[in-house]
DNA sequence: TATTGTTATACTCTATAACTATA
DNA sequence: TATAGTTATAGAGTATAACAATA
């Protein structure tokens, strides 16, 4: 999964955790947060991340698509008009991931491949109509899923949180 | 990757890139971070993490580990004697991943099966001495790795975004 | 000579179901 | 009847190298 430790020792939810005598079996895998890595940032951010793709997963399936295909939609649906290889930068994908997943959205006819007029080596991929309305409808989808979930954040907090993340995304 | 879209129109970073005119080519895929899934908090959360996932995997490569190892050893080297149950739970892994995890650890020496006296089905997961220095090691070099990225986030915030996203990926 | 999209291929990871031994 | 660990297996995801067209 991934890693990286505070060094710091053990807070918060530990001590809540541990009670004085016999913790070894009733609580689930709970007992095991008060373990160095269940501090550890890269580790939560995996974890985090696990959770919300298999929210993700389970909001998209009943429209028929799945995370990396919603976000790849998403930005041919907007107005940026990305190229290939743009697209595999930004959702860090390899390439050739890009190829088949494009492929999968152009035969159900949600996307369609425009020669880029400034390369013509590369291609432009942009929703067709249809793919406009799947974008917007699952959009809609995910964020009521995903609302629950980061309405856990303390309201004044969730803003410079997202910004945080963001600068870690882009680094 | 993942999903999730705050309404709101584009803040910040957006205006920053988008100048006058042709601003089409020059700059790799940046252009495509004024796009709406570019503020969505679980894509930027599922490139956070690829970020996290490859500089770990760079860091303990050198180590012959992996992050998932890296992860369950470093519970392992605790004092929690962790069941593989547990494990499973805690990492969020399914459990014949945890298996062959395992198993590869163990033919490595670092890991070693121990019954659970209280639970004759279940097996809890040691590091061996070998394993403790390996955790040790890698830890020292996963947190340096680490540290240099981390450090982007003004130190007064560091905190209490590890703390939210501790919930996040507790909930 | 380098880059874009593409194909092919091999490898890792993930998910599922079935089995055993205990509970 | 349910749960812990295990095995086998199939499917999805990932990484690599090579190729044609264009820069």
């Amino acid at each position: 999964m991934s890693q990286h430790t505070t060094k710091s020792s053990v807070p918060g939810v530990a001590a809540a955790t541990q009670t004085t005598e016999d913790d070894t079996k009733q609580d689930g895998g709970d007992r095991l947060w008060v373990t160095p890595i269940g501090l550890d940032p890269a580790f939560l951010l995996a974890r985090a991340n696990a959770l919300s793709i298999s929210r993700m997963q389970s909001a998209l399936g009943s429209l028929g698509m799945k995370a990396r295909a919603y976000s790849l939609l998403g930005v041919a649906a907007s107005d940026a008009r990305p190229t290939q290889r743009e697209l595999s930068e930004f959702l860090q994908l390899d390439p050739s991931q890009i190829v088949s997943l494009i492929d999968d959205l152009e035969q159900r006819g949600l996307v369609r491949r425009e020669p880029d007029p400034r390369d013509r080596r590369a291609k432009v991929v942009v929703a067709t109509a249809a793919g406009q309305d799947l974008a917007e409808e699952s959009r809609k989808t995910v964020v009521e899923s995903d609302n629950a979930w980061f309405s856990l954040i303390p309201e004044e907090d969730r803003e410079r949180f997202f910004e945080i993340l963001r600068s870690l995304a882009t680094a």
